[in-house]
DNA sequence: GTCTATAGGAAGATAGAC
DNA sequence: GTCTATCTTCCTATAGAC
């Protein structure tokens, strides 16, 4: 592992954290099992960081705002405006599915930033993060599709985030992905609701 | 601290070990804290639960189900569907404004639990007396109001407490208020529209 | 920068006197 | 049952040779 720059090592424990975390959880990524999988020894930690904090400072970093992309493209396609909400939807619901330790990672992160004085910003701004996420997706939709939406829109992007997030947690607590699935057609047919042609 | 049963003993760790989560989270729940905060010495613990994890089974058991009775109490005075499901929402949001750090460790239980195997079945049991909550304030509202309630109630009823769960989590991390009790008012005005005349 | 070795402490759980 | 003293393990972080 001779001559592998600080910064570099840096992204590779990054990601060998989350790694981690998605198979064992927030508290299994220790220092050890964090070098461990990234091959290194474990005094390399503490010159690639000043203390585990800042690790968790980039894990949380590095999380946030990956989801936001993927909806973003699938309202690229062609179709009306209930076509385009639905595709944007399962795409995030297929993710879930197919990745549900990833999502458990970041309520666990969030839980675990909120507490640590050092920590509770980035626990804010990620969650900020899926409000402008959220409101992102409602401005591209309406704008393809020609229509307003009735209540302001921080206001609808706060309901359809809070929704999405809950419907996830409570996904992944209880597991009936048969229920999920008909509450977040409830969710689309509501949100689709609330339009009006626009001016 | 002589002459007490085992089970008051028990009954008095949970209690504190409740406090001590309140006030400095679930990883802040040690066996020494907890023992500390009940004024018991460390050796108390062991013989009175076989382990830390036994001590979290009781404290899971003893938060679940405190919500809906604030709830259905509040649905029993006069008014109509409006009045009394804003009533409802009133009262369980002003429990989360009075205690939200009692809020916080509920979810930073799930989280803690559904990491572990001998416990993630209570979580999966908190969650759906949540969703046991929703159900029956939705068919206490309709019943009462006589009308009924036009998708399947237990797709409404997962709707809205996920609706909920997620608009508490997002406050929970991000403190806005304001913004918060907007969102709620959309929620409340949106499920209004889900009803028609009972047969 | 890189690594080995270890400090220093806190955790859950137990042994054994009373 | 009750408590003190202690075991064992695992953690984060540092010291210091190369």
């Amino acid at each position: 592992m001779a001559r592998v720059s600080a910064d570099v090592r840096r992204e590779l424990l990054v990601e060998a954290a989350i790694r981690v975390m998605i198979r064992d959880g927030v508290g299994g990524a220790t220092t050890r099992a964090v070098v461990a999988e990234a091959g290194m020894p474990l005094g390399a930690f503490h010159y690639c960081f000043r203390s585990k904090e800042e690790l968790l400072e980039n894990v949380i970093a590095a999380i946030t705002g990956h989801t936001l992309d993927r909806m973003l493209e699938k309202l690229k396609g062609p179709g009306g405006l209930g076509d385009k909400l639905r595709a944007g939807l399962g795409a995030y619901w297929q993710h879930v599915l197919d990745h549900p330790d990833e999502h458990r990672v970041t309520y666990e992160l969030t839980q675990y930033a909120v507490r640590r004085p050092g920590l509770a910003e980035l626990a804010k701004r990620q969650y900020e993060s899926y409000l402008e996420a959220s409101t992102r997706v409602l401005e591209a939709l309406a704008e393809s599709c020609d229509v307003t939406w009735t209540p302001p829109l921080p206001v609808l992007a706060r309901y359809t985030a809070s929704l999405i997030d809950g419907l996830t947690l409570l996904y992944l607590t209880e597991g009936d992905a048969e229920a999920a699935g008909a509450a977040l057609d409830l969710a689309a047919t509501q949100v689709l609701g609330l339009t009006r042609p626009a001016d």
